[in-house]
DNA sequence: TTGAAAGCGCTACCAT
DNA sequence: ATGGTAGCGCTTTCAA
């Protein structure tokens, strides 16, 4: 394993003075950086993690998450995921600073993000969403030098690090290929949304009825409402819709609001039970499962979405290293979706471990 | 965070006597050690990785490696697996030997062990079976010193670290959960198990005829068949079994031959296509199920056994740190079922990353 | 039995 | 622009 020592023996240039052209550091003749690279490159150089880390304990690093988790039971699972990275990653001097919010307002991030920084977090894993305002701040920050990452939602078209989370089109085909083996014959669905204006809700849609349509049976949709992610609101028009179409044969829950929806589900004496699809394993969607009132879930990694955002997101600051004029190399994690069952489903008890 | 170094201040001895008590090395007064193990705990004493991780630069370790993967595909991502997780802990100076077997003869694996060892290997990861010598050679080695782990097969009642693996009953019980969403009406069952001497193929047999025991619905069992793994006693036992039960209405393949049974099922000119589940996600296996042949595959995250075995040991192995008379604490992994479909399942380009 | 010191690889500070 | 050096936390060797 060649170390800077090597390099400056080989060059003759002394360790500092390595050390600051591998790291485009300023202050260093731009002759001398490329001699140092090139003779980096030929000798295989890889920085060694555990000096690095070692050093870095002088400058401790801070990450600023920003969560929408008020009010939604799925970021339970974030947050262990990230609790958990931080403290696998505590001892290399990281820290988190968590801004818990409720729901997706774009003024309330931009702020959530200012806060942060003033709190002097150094870099920040986001779950936002894709707005021109959102999207320009991240490059702002990208081009301060401030690393920037997304978990969950995605700002794609923006200069983020990387983004861990699934595919949410991918999600929706999935519940339609369940449902395509469960039912041979045309379907009546309903389906609850949480929101029109959220991105992954529409394209958990937009999947579904595509992969349903690819499949030619002539199913039919007999409404789609919005829970707004509430259980209240969830029950209320279930109830409602149960009593105007007892023909239902598949509800499709799309977001939040599964125990509301599922509540009236049971008290609605429908004459058939229909098959029902939803997301997700909080507590209520895992009992509901168990009790095969929910046919399946599809479930898109919670706690690795957190545990792997941290732990890129840090990788990504030690690879960088200070160095400005550096794009670390992509992280992107794309989880497939999980399909769960009564029979796969994890009991109470498992803690679902780091990976 | 509190370093060797406070701990020497506080007790008033050297940083090198405090880190010999704590490690439990040769040549310290009893009392000492007490009084040093106590002020640690108080203080909260947490080692930091990149300090120990530097130090063992000067004495590298070498994990050896069991994998019975030599004419079995499923093993191909596990050894992606361990190939990454070695890149990623190279740095610190882990080298990786494995040593390739075809099947399960304990006499080969017990000489595959002594290699390992000769080898210079201070460490193993095994993928082997659980028998009494196996056992006890285990046992041995852990008494010596030597930290030893299982992945994909556990050997539950040795001494062996830890277990990363997937449960092979839940499995089962899996492949049963979908049939019964599927399948509404009495089945008549085919099952090709890999071999009736392998506890694992038997496990996910068990579960599958208990959960449809527990489903209540009268199903048969036509037959079950041995394929050894091998697609051409797959191929040639599922075309006369085919023959003789035309009416058969669910395929079960327990293990290895996918290939060979679904080439003879679709040759076969049945009147209707059977109800098809397999295990694991090799390359045959996407085909069929992409192809619409296999309904639904369950996988035992091959690339995971492989990359968390690997940094679990290391983890152990740094977290003892020479200390004999030390058990680090556990770090079994008992993953859940996968199930994939059509719809979720990785297409070939996908590189299912690290987690 | 214990202490002192060197060294693992890297970074940062102070001189030059 | 470059060199020299101290120090991050831990382990190990050599003395005492």
């Amino acid at each position: 394993m060649v170390t800077i020592k090597d390099i400056a023996e080989k060059t003759g240039f002394s360790r500092g003075t390595v050390d600051r052209a591998l790291h485009g550091r300023p202050g260093v003749n731009p002759q001398t950086v490329r001699v140092v690279m090139q003779v980096a490159a030929e000798m295989g150089y890889k920085a060694n993690t555990a000096g690095v880390l070692l050093a870095a304990r002088k400058k401790p690093t801070r990450i600023g998450c920003l969560l929408p988790d008020v009010g939604n039971d799925f970021f339970r699972d974030v947050m262990n995921g990230l609790a958990a990275a931080q403290k696998e990653l505590s001892c290399y001097g990281l820290s988190l600073t968590v801004k818990h919010l409720r729901g997706f307002d774009e003024k309330k991030h931009l702020k959530g993000i200012d806060e942060l920084l003033e709190d002097g977090c150094t870099a920040l894993l986001l779950t936002t969403i894709n707005s021109r305002r959102i999207r320009e701040r991240i490059d702002e920050l990208i081009d301060q030098g401030i690393p920037v990452a997304c978990i969950n939602t995605d700002v794609p078209s923006s200069k983020r690090l990387f983004y861990v989370g699934t595919d949410y089109y991918k999600s929706g085909r999935t519940i339609a290929g369940l449902l395509s083996m469960m039912a041979k014959t045309p379907q009546k669905i309903m389906i609850f949304t949480g929101s029109f204006d959220i991105f992954g809700h529409n394209e958990r849609i937009r999947g579904f009825l595509e992969c349903l349509a690819e499949n030619g049976i002539g199913h039919e949709v007999l409404c789609q409402e919005q829970t707004l992610d509430d259980n209240i609101i969830g029950y209320k028009s279930a109830c409602a819709l149960f009593s105007d179409h007892p023909d239902v044969t598949t509800v499709f829950i799309v977001a939040g609001g599964v125990y509301g929806v599922c509540k009236a589900l049971v008290e609605s004496g429908l004459p058939a039970k229909p098959h029902v699809f939803s997301f997700d394993d909080i507590p209520d969607t895992v009992r509901y499962l168990k009790d095969g009132v929910i046919d399946a879930t599809v479930t898109q990694w919670p706690y690795d979405q957190g545990y792997q955002g941290v732990k890129r997101l840090f990788d990504a600051i030690i690879e960088k290293n200070g160095n400005t004029n550096f794009v670390p190399r992509n992280r992107n994690l794309i989880l497939s979706p999980l399909i769960y069952i009564k029979e796969n489903i994890r009991s109470g008890s498992d803690t679902m471990e780091a990976l």
